[in-house]
DNA sequence: GAGAAAAATGCAACCGGTTGCAATATCAGA
DNA sequence: TCTGATATTGCAACCGGTTGCATTTTTCTC
C-alpha cells in the first residue's frame, strides 16, 4: 500500500491553518498567532500548535496573509540593462541586499522603458511593497506614471529630476564628467572626443556637460561627439569605429565601461595602440574594467554604496509612506589604469 | 483646495471590486466576471462595469485572485551564478521568455546551493507555480528536497540525475568534453590539462569524463587537472597560474568561458603567447568569448534553445501536474576562433 | 483565599477576490 | 402569445489567513 507521504506529511494538497487548528485542538486564531511575531500565545498552546504544524508539514501562506497585513515583502526590480554583463554585479548586490532584509525581488526585464507603464500596472496588481528601477535613464512619461502611482519607488543610477518627484540614488554625473576632463587635461590631451551612452539618458547628458565644461575652462573643445544606442560592447565598437573613421583624436571619454571595452577592441583590431596612439577613459569601474586585457582608466561609480543605499531607502519608504522624495548622490572617483598616457 | 487625484481617481487607497460593483450598480460577481476570461457577462453589464472601473482606477488584485484560482503566475528563478557576467544573457532570456507568457520571475540569489532548502520553502510560501533552477550543479540534498516538494521544477543547465527525478534541460556535457578533445587531437596537442569548474558540479565531471575518454582513445593522458572554486574570472586566473607554475602543457581545456578568459589573461600577463605557446579551449560560447581581446575557441552550448525549452517545459508542467520527469538534452558544437593553433 | 490586573483564547468579521448554484431574464420557435 | 432552451445575474460560501473585541484563564498582590 502506498503511504501518502512520510511523517512530515506533505501527502496531499497544501496544509492549511484550519487543519492545523483541528489537529492541535485549538482555534484558528491560536494557530495564526503562533506564527505571528509578537502575538500573545501561551507556551503550552504554542507547543501543541508547533507539533501539529510539524506533523502536518504546514507552512503559512504568505499571499493570503498579505491580504490582511497589506504587506507582501515583494519588491519590484525593474531594469533595462539586461544586455550589459556589467549589470550582473548590480543584480547580485540588489538581490542579496533585498534577501538579507527578507524581501523578494520580482524581476522585470523592460528593454524599452517607454512601455514601462504596463509593467508598473502589473507590479501594482501583484501588490509589491516597493519598486527599484535600475537604469540610468527614465523617460518622462514613465517618471510621471511612477510619481502618480501610490508606490514607494527608488530610481537607482538615476539623476534627480526636476518635474516629478521620484526618489533617486546615484552619482553626480556632472562631476564624473569633470573628473574625466581633468584626467585628460593633466596629461595634455588637446583633441578629445566623447562617446556616450544613449543620447536621451540623463546620465549621458550630465557626463557630457561636466566633461565639456571642465574642458572649456582649459580652453579645449570637444572634437567629436557620438552616442551609442545601447550600453553594449557592440555599440561601443560601432561608435568607436565611426569615430576613428571620422578623423584622428588623441583621446576618447566613453560614457560607460562596456562601451569603452568595445572601443578598446576596435583599436586593438585596427592596430591603433592604447594609450600610445589614443587615450581612453571609461565610466563605472565595473569588475571587467580591471581585466588584464583592458585595464581601463575609468571614473568609478560606487555601485555597492548606491545599491545598499537604494535598498535601505526603499525599505524606509515602505515603512514611512508619507516621506517626501529624496536624492542621494555619491561622489565619483577617478581610477587610473593603463588606457591614458602617463603624466 | 487639494484635488484627491484626477479623473482617473487613484485618490486614496486601493480601489476594490466591491466599490466598482457599487458604482456600477451590479453585484460583485458581475465585476469579477467582467475581468475573468471567458465568463458569462452581457455586453451591457460589461460596459457599465468597465466604465466604473475606469473611473475609479480599479485593477484586480492578483494575489487575492490567486487564493481561489490556485495560480499566481509567479515562477521562482533560482541561481547561484550571480558572479558570472555571462549569466546576464541567461537572465535576459529567462525573464523575457517568462514575461512573454505572462509569468513573473521571482528571483532568488542562492550563492550557496547547499542552503537552498530555506529558499525552496520560501518560494512555496509565496505559492509560486513553478521553479527554474539555473545552475550547473545541484547538491543531492537540494535535489531531494526539490523532488519532494509538490512543485514543478526544471533544472536548467543541469544533467539528468539518477537518484531523484527532476526535470532537466541542458546539454550533453560528456559529448562536449569529447568535442574539446577532438579539437586538440586534430591539432596534434599531446600534453594537455583540464581546468574545470567546481569539482562537485556534475557538469564539470561530465566534461572531464568525455574529455578524458576521447583523449584516451588517442593514447593521450591528462597531464594536469585543476578545479576552480567558482565560475569566475578570478578563479580562472588563479588556477591557470597554478597550472603554469606546475609545469608546461601544450593546451588547456577550460570548463567554462569565464574561466578561460581568466586563464587567457594570465597568459597575456606572463607573456606566454596564445595560441603559439599554449592552446586554450573554453566552454559555453558566451557573447564575450567573441570579443577581440579573447576570441576563444570554445564548445558552444545553445543557451537560447535551453532557456526557451526550459520555460516551455515549466509551463507545461504547471498545466499537467501529473507529468513525469523529463530530460531534454541539446547537442554541443565546437566553434573555432583563435586560441588553438591551426590544423 | 479574594479581588484585580494581565495574559490567553475564541468568535466572528474581514482582506479582495472567485465560483457553484438557483433564480431571473432573454430569446427562439411554434 | 406561450413554452422551453439559453444566457445573465446575484447569493452566499469559500480561498487561507489576520485581528478587534469580549470572554475566560492565569497570575499577582495583599
Amino acid at each position: 500500500m502506498e503511504r501518502s507521504g512520510d511523517r512530515s506529511g506533505q501527502g496531499d494538497a497544501k496544509v492549511t491553518l484550519k487543519e492545523v487548528a483541528e489537529a492541535a485542538g485549538v482555534s484558528r486564531s491560536a494557530v495564526s498567532r503562533t506564527f505571528t511575531e509578537g502575538a500573545s500565545v501561551s507556551p503550552r498552546t504554542r507547543k501543541k500548535v508547533e507539533k501539529a504544524a510539524r506533523d502536518l508539514g504546514y507552512r503559512p501562506n504568505f499571499l493570503a496573509r498579505s491580504l490582511t497585513t497589506k504587506r507582501t515583502a515583494l519588491i519590484g526590480l525593474l531594469s533595462n540593462n539586461f544586455q550589459n554583463p556589467a549589470f550582473m554585479e548590480v543584480f547580485d548586490l540588489f538581490t542579496a541586499g533585498l534577501q538579507e532584509r527578507g524581501l523578494r525581488p520580482l524581476l522585470v526585464n523592460q528593454s524599452d522603458l517607454d512601455q514601462a507603464e504596463a509593467s508598473l500596472e502589473m507590479l501594482m496588481q501583484y501588490s509589491v511593497d516597493g519598486l527599484i528601477v535600475a537604469s540610468s535613464t527614465l523617460p518622462p512619461q514613465f517618471s510621471k506614471a511612477l510619481a502618480e502611482a501610490r508606490l514607494p519607488v527608488v530610481h537607482a543610477f538615476g539623476k534627480p529630476a526636476a518635474p516629478f518627484k521620484v526618489n533617486v540614488v546615484g552619482v553626480d554625473n556632472v562631476h564624473g564628467g569633470e573628473l574625466a576632463a581633468e584626467l585628460l587635461i593633466e596629461r595634455n590631451y588637446r583633441s578629445v572626443a566623447f562617446l556616450g551612452g544613449p543620447r536621451k539618458a540623463t546620465s549621458t547628458e550630465d557626463r557630457l556637460a561636466g566633461f565639456e565644461r571642465r574642458l572649456g575652462l582649459a580652453g579645449i573643445g570637444i572634437a567629436q561627439t557620438r552616442f551609442a544606442e545601447t550600453y553594449s560592447y557592440a555599440a561601443g565598437r560601432k561608435e568607436m569605429a565611426a569615430l576613428l573613421d571620422q578623423g584622428p583624436v588623441e583621446a576618447v571619454f566613453c560614457g560607460d565601461d562596456i562601451l569603452c571595452m568595445g572601443a578598446r577592441d576596435i583599436c586593438r583590431e585596427r592596430g591603433v595602440k592604447v594609450p600610445e596612439e589614443i587615450g581612453l577613459i571609461g565610466f563605472n569601474d565595473i569588475a571587467m574594467a580591471d581585466w588584464t586585457a583592458y585595464e581601463l582608466t575609468t571614473i568609478r561609480q560606487p555601485i555597492r554604496d548606491i545599491i545598499i543605499s537604494a535598498v535601505e531607502l526603499v525599505v524606509r519608504l515602505v515603512e514611512e509612506p508619507g516621506r517626501s522624495a529624496e536624492a542621494r548622490l555619491f561622489p565619483c572617483q577617478a581610477v587610473e589604469r593603463k588606457t591614458l598616457r602617463p603624466l
